[in-house]
DNA sequence: ACACTAATTATAAAGATTATTATGTAATAA
DNA sequence: TTATTACATAATAATCTTTATAATTAGTGT
């Protein structure tokens, strides 16, 4: 299944002109195929074994050309390092205050936050984030002991 | 105005057991009057003149024990820094992307958002946050040039 | 004023990301 | 096919924000 958004992007980065390295197809594979949001770093490290000779400055290389191209978001968080996701259908986020986890979760977008916010304070709106906070089902229990 | 607000928070300190330094008010009160939303190394420049062997730690330091006791919120975003907001009354933000400015806006809290969050992924939510992206009015006549 | 404890300073260290530079590799044109 | 050009990579250094450490200084209650 992921396959076919594999292939999809691989179209879309040819269309741009970007070429498909090795490197950069692993990158994007590993991506596409990880429901986690992974960090630079864990892309780095679960790539160590395929491409020994590869330098994390090439991970966020290619992660700055797929995030301008529009195929992955960076989410950036208070502490931590940035996290990127594949998923460029609209949605939300839930976040683990206690293990960091991320989950998606999908809700009508928040249209008219954006309108509102346009007309209260002159600016020309194009985007908004949203995340909620809270322990995952994991973590409850673990604190239950 | 912000007069008051500062003595108040002085008795909050107080009350927590955290003594008033010169440093650690002028922190405070650099907070409470600025309308912007700093980053701690802006702190640490404003009061360099006045406080000329402050230390960036300390400017940390003073960040941390205000944020424990509740006096300020962190706002973490990409790239950059993060800033501190002494507003502590619900209020969302909305961000320029061309020059950083954050503006405050009000808009009734989210609070079905993180209902439904909870019975889709069985977190137990605790907040949220939201932040509206675009290009504030100063920005838009400069760019119309 | 004294003693106790916390705060400050200065510095080092950590961690994430970006910049640099030289080398390598893919695409294109002659 | 070869030369040319532009883009990618690797290795490393540098930068930037934030935190940790250790020694010194300074508030606060008695």
């Amino acid at each position: 299944m992921s396959e076919k958004r594999l292939q999809e992007a691989i179209v879309t980065l040819k269309d741009s002109g970007v070429r498909i390295t090795p490197q950069r197809h692993a990158v994007l594979e590993f991506l596409l195929n990880s429901m986690t949001h992974p960090t630079a770093d864990e892309i780095y490290k679960a790539l160590e074994g395929k491409f020994p000779n590869m330098s994390v400055a090439t991970v966020y290389n290619n992660l700055r050309v797929f995030k301008d191209i529009g195929l992955v978001r960076e989410l950036t968080y208070g502490d931590a390092s940035s996290r990127f996701d594949c998923n460029t259908t609209e949605h939300y986020h839930v976040i683990c205050e206690s293990c960091g986890k991320i989950v998606d979760f999908h809700y009508p977008s928040l249209d008219e936050v954006e309108s509102l916010a346009e007309q209260v304070t002159g600016f020309d709106v194009s985007n908004h984030r949203m995340e909620v906070y809270g322990i995952c089902s994991d973590c409850q229990t673990k604190n239950a002991h």
